[in-house]
DNA sequence: TACAAATGCTTTGAGAGTCAAATCATTTTA
DNA sequence: TAAAATGATTTGACTCTCAAAGCATTTGTA
């Protein structure tokens, strides 16, 4: 019993140190070399369908303003994402990926999938009720946590 | 199928997005508030054991010495780490953890197991089973990414 | 209708984390 | 003993982040 919990204590902290780096590692290796990995999450938030303004996304991302302002130049510098303002509200900057930046995503989103399949590829439909359901109990115990932080704010 | 698919996938996603800060401000509650989430892993990859060099402890976090050399000067400042120079070879810096560091090793510990307990509290031996497997196998999955990308580097 | 308030975004200043490259001190090797 | 190797630090530059100030536009109201 104390092994399959040291077992899943080192397989949990491992997959939550690593999984950042992994990831942008993972996506790297290809033509996209020039994206962080916080791009790519910008990438990801703002997603394929119509255009969305900044606020809308920030609150996404966890992010201010502010920040993605700054995430958003450097992306229209480098061709991912186009920017224009709204006319019906001059105020509204709407955001939305370009081509180049639609093919980012559906990469990211490969990886994904792949991911997954990796994961689930053993696994029965029982396990897989399984594995869904301590996941599920991670996340809430996290959010838990988080929002205990939150009233502190 | 199809939808179990798809919750696994945001599950894990959510996770993974959410993953560093939520475990930062889970920690942050309490009384080490003037310690950033990647120090707290600076100082668990020093370990309560005995010192380190640096190269060891920067080559375990995958970052470079010099990176390191800046997180241990706030480290020592803020009294969680102690540095000397080792005396049988001049060269060599020894880190180890102050006893202030040490509480905050045993505390992030104790974060983990609850985590953990939180996890397993509610599956039986056969289900954690499950977890584990399917969490080896997203682990497998992204060490062979990695290393992928390591023979381009 | 004009002007104050609210809204949406950008800019600015500052701090943390990171790297690569230059540098320094010490030990090893030829 | 001089050159090379090793271990760490310093420096300069970049990204990500926030809070707060600022700007342009729209909304609300007297």
């Amino acid at each position: 019993m104390n092994n399959i919990y040291g077992t899943l204590n080192e397989l949990l902290v491992k997959l939550f140190n690593d999984i950042l780096q992994i990831e942008e590692d993972a996506l790297k290796i290809d033509e996209f070399s020039n994206l962080s990995i916080t791009e790519i999450h910008v990438l990801e938030a703002i997603g394929p369908e119509k255009a969305r303004n900044m606020s809308s996304v920030a609150r996404d991302l966890d992010i201010t303003i502010g920040t993605l302002t700054i995430a958003i130049n450097n992306l229209v510098r480098k061709a991912y994402v186009d920017r224009v303002r709204c006319d019906k509200d001059r105020r509204i900057v709407l955001i939305s990926l370009s081509d180049k930046g639609k093919k980012v995503y559906r990469h990211h989103e490969k990886f994904h999938e792949e991911m997954i399949n990796t994961t689930i590829s053993r696994l029965s439909d029982e396990e897989m009720k399984v594995l869904i359901s301590a996941l599920g109990n991670i996340n809430s115990y996290f959010k838990e946590k988080y929002n205990h932080k939150k009233q502190y704010k």
